[in-house]
RNA sequence: CGGGCAGUGGCGCAGGUUGGUAGCGCGCCUCGUUCGGGACGAGGAGGUCGUGGGUUCAAAUCCCGCCUGCCCGACCA
């Protein structure tokens, strides 16, 4: 064994060692011996996907025996998709460690009395597990640890002590509506979940910034193009919000990307230049026209009224209190837009006998021109200053044409509400905009005191005042990051997992396991390339050449290292990279120094 | 929660409308021949047809309830 090998060794020790506080994960050692043969491994891959799975992601996790479903949003870690997931969460825990940042361990379960001290026992609502203990008292499972964290702070009581950049990975229950696409979007899964604490807004910054810088770094280390976006904050409440975001078909979310410049909101949060209507000349007072059998934007339309010119009336109810929402006739509400401008808890369309109920109309007539004082109006910022508009008279059958927003209608507040649509001009700098959809790799916000507020976390500054710490809260899912990972790395024949995340960097394929000469040659090459700090596996199943290529294929090793008699009469393997299937023939004294190069390379 | 669909050996499916006690491919086990790209032959193991009830001489099949899972929408790492 050369000296470069051993030194190729220690530095990869070192460094899994460290990930893993100590104990390390790639070396050498009595219980990793037993994983040295394939023919001893669990790894069940499968000819067949089941039906049921759809996303790439999902299929091939399946298909190469990464996991399985226990139920509805569960999933089994087998043994090779623990060992990505751990790789997945050791490059989080390198780049936390970077940052200043101290790994702790908070329960799952939590006391009732914790989030009730926050208020989210309450506006959490079904999305959290609650269960009882033997004496009856309510706990939950924690779906995030805000509370737990702030909790904690408590024990900081000087600036001196600040910034803190506290993290852990842990267990995250949340009984999601839907679960879907495998690992994507499950009920049960590890979060790394970090929150800042600092003792002003600007040291928010600063620890907002560590972070950005941070995912970006891990994202790259993953091979995943994440793209930071302007994010709406959610449930979470706080400022600034910024989404890192994975161009996948099978995401969830819609970013909005300009193709000319950097802008990139997501559809819940952007916005877009809105060319000015020409109103031509209101009449000085609305007036009703009958419009029989007429209950569409589009009918309307035909009757004479484009669009554009058109007040959409769309009846909801936040937390218990009927509400208008107003846009264009042309443009569509955005849900989360409306959540955010109004700060509700519970939002949900009206029901036709609530709208019925509270407007004197169905839907299709309504309109916002007199409606009860009580009532709230919101109105999209589109429709700022228009005159000369057509909206439903809140009478079946009837609509006032030459309404003037200002003059006819009391708007209680102006907010952004209207979803950009592809196509439409950058905010920015008016290029074609275009909507992509994407996964949520991780999300950053700024939460500001609330929690520590609701905690009573303070410290005391400089001059002796107290101050309530500021906090930030960060996560990344890591089993949501290895599906994504796959989303983006596979092929027709399975998948290509980047090195730093491959179950193994590396696989000797011996081509006939009852002959003595590849077998020797093959051992001592895994004892090679195992002393050189590699993650190895030796396919020594004796099974069909294509079976083996197909299988190691599938699971997605980056490199192969093919040895059979046929070559070693002339000392003579292959090389195949995954990525590529690029396949080159190596002297075997020269193989091991060739993958030990390209695989540090790219850790 | 609203809309659509599906539960039959480990996986993929057929059978169902025309009730008669379950079949195919892959996988698995044994033997032989093969074997550097998912081999072939012979033999074999494996299924309360999601579940409860009903109709019937007889139910995978018809009827009702329930459970579970998947896909599309409202929520999130």
């Amino acid at each position: 064994m050369s000296t470069r090998f051993r030194a190729t060794r220690s530095t990869v020790t070192e460094r899994a060692a460290s990930r893993r506080g100590g104990f390390p994960l790639f070396v050498a050692g009595g219980q990793y011996a037993l994983a040295m043969r394939w023919s001893q491994l669990f790894v069940p891959t499968l000819r067949d996907a089941p039906a049921d799975a759809e996303a790439a992601s999902h299929r091939l996790l399946i298909r190469g025996g990464f996991i399985r479903q226990l139920h509805s949003g569960h999933y089994t870690m087998l043994p090779l998709g623990w060992k990505v997931h751990e790789k997945v969460a050791d490059i989080v825990r390198e780049e936390m460690n970077a940052i200043g940042g101290q790994e702790f361990l908070f329960p799952a379960m939590h006391p009732k009395s914790l989030w009730e001290a926050s208020g989210r026992w309450t506006t959490m609502g079904d999305e959290m597990f609650r269960l009882q203990d033997r004496s009856g008292t309510d706990v939950g499972l924690a779906m995030t640890h805000e509370e737990a964290f702030a909790q904690m702070a408590l024990e900081v009581n000087s600036w001196r002590a600040l910034p803190q950049i506290w993290y852990q990975l842990q267990w995250k229950f949340r009984d999601e509506p839907r679960p879907k696409a495998g690992l994507l979007r499950v009920r049960e899964f590890v979060m790394k979940d970090a929150y800042s604490l600092d003792i002003d807004d600007a040291g928010l910054d600063e620890s907002f910034d560590k972070h950005h810088g941070a995912y970006l770094r891990i994202f790259g280390r993953l091979g995943l193009d994440a793209m930071p976006v302007e994010a709406s904050s959610g449930a979470m409440g706080g400022s600034g919000s910024i989404e890192f975001m994975v161009e996948s078909p099978s995401g969830e979310d819609d970013v909005v990307r300009c193709p000319n410049c950097d802008y990139r909101a997501n559809v819940e949060r952007a916005a877009s230049a809105v060319a000015p209507i020409d109103d031509d000349t209101p009449p000085d007072a609305p007036e009703k026209f009958a419009t029989p059998g007429i209950r569409t934007i589009a009918a309307l339309e035909e009757a004479g009224a484009p669009a554009d010119r058109q007040i959409k009336t769309m009846v909801m109810v936040i937390d218990g209190a009927v509400t208008l929402a107003l846009v264009r006739g042309d443009h569509q509400l955005n849900m989360q837009k409306l959540q955010d401008a109004t700060g509700g808890v519970d939002i949900r369309p009206a029901t036709p006998d609530e709208t019925v109920k509270h407007l004197g109309a169905a839907p299709g007539s309504l309109g916002a021109v007199g409606v009860d004082a009580e009532i709230r109006i919101y109105a999209d910022h589109a429709l700022d200053g228009r005159t000369n508009m057509t909206t439903g008279a809140n009478e079946d059958d009837f609509h006032w044409r030459g309404v003037d927003i200002a003059r006819d209608i009391s708007v209680t507040e102006w907010v952004d509400l209207r979803e950009v649509s592809a196509g439409e001009p950058c905010i920015s700098c008016g290029s074609t905009l275009e909507i992509v959809r994407c996964i949520e790799a991780g999300h950053i916000f700024k939460l500001g005191t609330r929690y520590a507020e609701a905690m009573g976390a303070h410290v005391l500054d400089a001059e002796g005042q107290k101050r309530t710490i500021v906090m930030g809260s960060y996560g990344i899912g890591i089993g949501r990051n290895m599906a994504a990972v796959a989303e983006t790395h596979y092929d027709d024949k399975g998948l290509t997992w980047p090195v730093s995340v491959a179950p193994y960097e590396a696989c000797i394929t011996a081509m006939k396991v009852d002959d003595e000469a590849t077998m020797i040659a093959a051992t001592a090459l895994y004892d090679e390339l195992r002393g050189a700090g590699i993650d190895v596996i030796l396919d020594d199943r004796d099974a069909r050449a294509g079976v083996k290529f197909a299988d190691s294929e599938l699971i997605g090793i980056p490199h192969r290292i093919t040895i059979g008699p046929r070559g070693l009469k002339d000392g003579m393997v292959e090389h195949t990279v995954r990525s590529t299937m690029e396949t080159s023939d190596v002297a075997l004294d020269a193989v091991a120094a060739l993958v030990t190069d390209a695989i540090t390379a790219a850790r």
